[in-house]
DNA sequence: CAATGTATTTCGGAA
DNA sequence: TTCCGAAGTACATTG
């Protein structure tokens, strides 16, 4: 017995009709193709784009995405995402890749094909990747002396839906406190969303007294700029120091978890 | 006389040795690679990552760039990013092929090679691109009833980066209009921007007449809500009307344009 | 399904 | 060069 399976089909300098074929076959099969040629593309539905005519990889996969690479850069010049819906046909010499998905349309019109290749690939490995996480509001929950001494915590559920949560405290002198977390470096975007929440709650309120906080590891200086301005103010918040905290607390954490648990059912 | 350049060059299940020749010799030449193959992959640096054992497409680029796709997804499941120092040896029957990049480094180790091809090839076309938001403002500029009947613009510079608010304007009362474009749905983001800016605008002004308004295709509903109770409204604003607009304005534009020009040099 | 945050984000433009 | 924000962002996760 040899070899079942062919795990690469080459079509060297195919022809129109041939090229068409062999996509649209592995396409049927849930195979990816990879297709090395001269082409034009054109994209229509997020924006519209044109790519005039040049030597590119087209690389159709077996979920439905399409992608065309130039000789460089990380990024394909131009996609389909996957769930599209690929066709391939030949007409008067060329080979015209269309794919569609919803709104969105993308065609390569191949003027020559220099290669095609089908690929029956096997590949179920898991992709493991560690070194990241950003669990700072439990941390300061857990310990608001991170943010200041005397910061009492009046909302508190960790349950992490990580989500841009503003956690509502009392400062030592009685000032309600709205936090807002970032694990990366605040942008504009961060300080608009801590004005328009601490607007809001002026607002409705009439209270004068409430301080608006952004925690992050660091601030851009744009941002910097409009968060003093809007009288709101800036704590850095080293992640690593959290995770050190987040640590210590990992045994009182769960118990709290527990007891909290407890108290909501007796309520 | 035929041709003098071969834009692929294909080689079926090379050795070892012969594969890391091969990529060593486009590497030097700025030629990119695609290699098929048996291969697995590891990754330092932002974070770590290994990925076993498996069948995939990967690229080298000219630019040093260095992509592994499986037969599924957008995106490589590993790569480096451009300006890549990348290496390829043999050893013990294994291609190894691995690139630097300050901190960085990523190893992929091919077990078994299908096919190598090297890409000598011409791509110089421009990638074109239409329907951005600053081709939306642009419109709104030169067609203020987009956004509504009696709209006039104080503001209009064209290319200008967008960062704070995209366009201000009076209605037809005479009532200052601040209006945000966004070329994708609006999302709660984009109307804490509007709220943001608003709100500053009406503290420094003390103006309670001040409107705003976010132009968008869509918009999702929470952020429908945030935006409503907030005072503010919503200006569906299709892409394509935009463009349509745009077309129609192009030659007076690009006049318009030149004029200022003129106008800041006499100022 | 919609919405929200992360990303080894990448990429381009402006200060 | 660095900084900053958009991206046809893609993608996972959670309500």
């Amino acid at each position: 017995m040899g070899e079942q399976r062919e795990a690469v089909r080459l079509f060297n300098n195919p022809g129109a009709q041939e090229c068409a074929d062999v996509i649209m076959s592995a396409a049927s099969k849930r195979r990816a193709v990879i297709v090395l040629g001269v082409c034009e593309v054109s994209y229509r539905g997020r924006t519209s784009s044109e790519l005039a005519r040049g030597e590119r990889l087209v690389i159709v996969k077996e979920d439905g995405s399409l992608l065309v690479h130039r000789t460089w850069g990380y990024k394909p010049v131009n996609y389909m995402p996957p769930g599209a819906m690929v066709y391939a046909k030949s007409d008067s010499g060329s080979v015209v890749i269309s794919a569609k998905r919803g709104s969105e349309s993308m065609r390569v019109v191949f003027h020559k094909v220099y290669l095609v290749a089908t690929l029956n690939f096997r590949d179920d490995s898991s992709f493991e990747q560690k070194g990241t996480e950003a669990q700072m509001r439990d941390a300061v929950v857990f310990y608001p002396e991170l943010v200041e001494k005397g910061l009492r915590v009046l909302t508190h559920e960790f349950q992490v839906k990580s989500g841009f949560v503003d956690l509502m405290a009392l400062d030592s002198r009685g000032r309600l406190v709205v936090i807002e977390f970032k694990a990366n470096p605040a942008k504009t975007a961060d300080v608009n969303q801590l004005i328009a929440y601490v607007s809001r709650l002026r607002a409705l309120s009439k209270e004068r007294g409430i301080r608006g906080v952004l925690a992050a590891p660091s601030i851009n200086k744009a941002a910097r700029k409009l968060l003093v301005d809007s009288g709101l103010e800036f704590k850095r918040l080293d992640k690593d120091e959290c995770l050190r905290v987040l640590e210590e607390f990992k045994p009182t954490m769960s118990l709290l978890s527990f007891i909290e648990k407890g108290d909501e059912h007796s309520a």
